[in-house]
DNA sequence: CAACTATGTTTACACTGTAAACATAGTTGA
DNA sequence: TCAACTATGTTTACAGTGTAAACATAGTTG
């Protein structure tokens, strides 16, 4: 039996290591999240990790980006869901970035907390910047219509992006006054901050 | 000789030991500011922070305190360069929000990455949200002056707020696609941004 | 000047990331 | 077939971490 599990070789290591590492991330918080604790939830012992990672860096950057992942597919399901006004799809995409880095704050933070003024790896890069191409995507198709001012897409996509990042991190870090909970009013300042910029972007 | 600085007590250890912080956070990076190594810039024994910080995470936020601090001068000078154009001390701001954050990208990060999910202590809080005090009044004066839509000033704030961060942010990360250290393009880019939220909230 | 308080140091502990030496299982080539 | 090899685990070791407790010293106050 090749691939099964057995005693000694655990069959997928790697992808068991990123989904205990995940859960940990979500339970305990990234200042608790290390090495050995992912090992221990993954079963093995504390340097099994080494094989498959080549530092814990490695580990949080593989976290890191199926966070990427999953920022870009809850965007693009957002907007999907809105058939032909991009307006109302940017608005939308700007409500799930916002929910997605409230339900998972302390991935949101390992996301976009590499080592400041280094570049990451690039993969991670990559990663990160396929969270743009839904927005591209919605641009380009305002542009077409007519909606939207007659630019680059990319350059009216990273006004868009900015604005939703900027709040959904200090929303995150609980530096703005408004209580996260109240779902209403959370909204609330979501739509005013996307129809301030849908303004700025609008012919 | 009361407050003078002898071989046992210090003198004022506690301004010495977030100057140290400050210092090793610029020198070393977020990563490796330990207590220990702040202790012993400082000229102290390892245990010596416990009398002034409860906590490693105390003397962070005071570096964070003193960081929002600088942040919020930055900006108030920035626009105040500009004597009349509300438009201009708005976009003047940014480039000076950008700018200090890519010349200490370790502080920024160490400002916005409070423990996520969980409230900073209220110095921190207030600290921060002073950081929206420049820009409310840039609204207000805009607002009186007709140029930008007669809305509260601080909902027109937390617009430029939000993308100006956003910006910062992603950029510090390394996460756009731009050469940094071109001041050309990124002050192009801030422009550009900037004047996509200006025609955002202007009427 | 005795008691007290503030502010240092020393010692100790559990935990961390990582490297090195070792063990075991699966694969491969003569 | 089985010996060599490779991949993937474990164990052991080490320096560095945050923090608590016990202790030392200086400044202040009755």
């Amino acid at each position: 039996m090749p691939l099964s599990q057995n005693a000694y070789h655990h069959g997928d290591l790697r992808k068991a290591l990123l989904e205990a590492g995940e859960q940990l991330l979500a339970e305990t918080g990234v200042a608790a999240l290390s090495l050995r604790s992912v090992a221990k939830q993954a079963g093995v012992s504390h340097a099994a990790p080494y094989r498959h990672f080549k530092s814990k860096a490695a580990l949080m950057s593989g976290l890191a980006q199926a966070g990427f992942g999953r920022l870009r597919s809850v965007i693009r399901m957002a907007a999907d869901k809105i058939p032909y006004d991009p307006e109302q799809k940017l608005v939308e995409a700007g409500v799930a970035y916002v929910h997605l880095a409230l339900r998972h704050p302390e991935l949101m933070q390992l996301m976009f907390s590499t080592a400041p003024g280094q570049a990451p790896d690039m993969q991670l890069r990559q990663a990160s910047m396929a969270t743009l191409e839904p927005l591209v995507d919605i641009m380009n198709t305002g542009i077409e219509a007519g909606i939207f001012r007659d630019r680059e897409a990319h350059e009216l996509a990273l006004v868009a992006w900015t604005s939703m990042h900027g709040m959904a991190m200090l929303l995150v870090a609980r530096l703005m006054e408004i209580d996260v909970a109240d779902e209403k009013s959370l909204d609330g300042l979501v739509r005013s901050v996307a129809q301030n910029v849908i303004y700025g972007i609008s012919r």
